[in-house]
DNA sequence: CCCTTGACTATCT
DNA sequence: GAGATAGCCAAGG
């Protein structure tokens, strides 16, 4: 299909609802995996005009700071949600922490 | 058709 | 590393 399939290709959603755990994406990635390279900005579209509930806390920028302006409401509650998988914050970049990651990384960070 | 907007990115200072 | 800049692309006025 040529453009973003008139409404939103759902791929996009799946992509979203299966990243892990402990796991964050940036939206340019999430695009790339549905198949619409350079479509990140549509991503996020897509996101606050999802059907259903959807791990939004899960993606984050190509930088991996949080989308939302730093002590808003919605960036206090993605870092909460984030934190309660065990994930951790390098100032304001996130550091996914799959089980599985370095265990010091995880309980201590890469600094501290 | 032109212009603006936006939960974005890559690149350059 | 922070700020500015230029691409990016669909939507809506």
């Amino acid at each position: 299909m040529n453009n973003f399939q008139k409404k939103f290709d759902p791929r996009v959603w799946e992509v979203i609802a299966n990243i892990p755990p402990g796991q964050v994406m940036a939206y340019g990635e999430i695009a790339r995996a549905a198949g619409y390279p350079r479509y990140s900005r549509m991503v996020s579209a897509a996101m606050s005009r999802s059907p259903e509930p959807l791990p939004w806390f899960r993606v984050v920028r190509s930088d991996r700071t949080l989308a939302f302006e730093v002590g808003s409401p919605p960036y206090r509650e993605q870092s909460q949600l984030l934190k309660l998988e065990g994930i951790r914050f390098d100032g304001k970049k996130v550091i996914a922490a799959i089980p599985g990651d370095s265990l010091d990384k995880i309980l201590w960070g890469p600094r501290d």
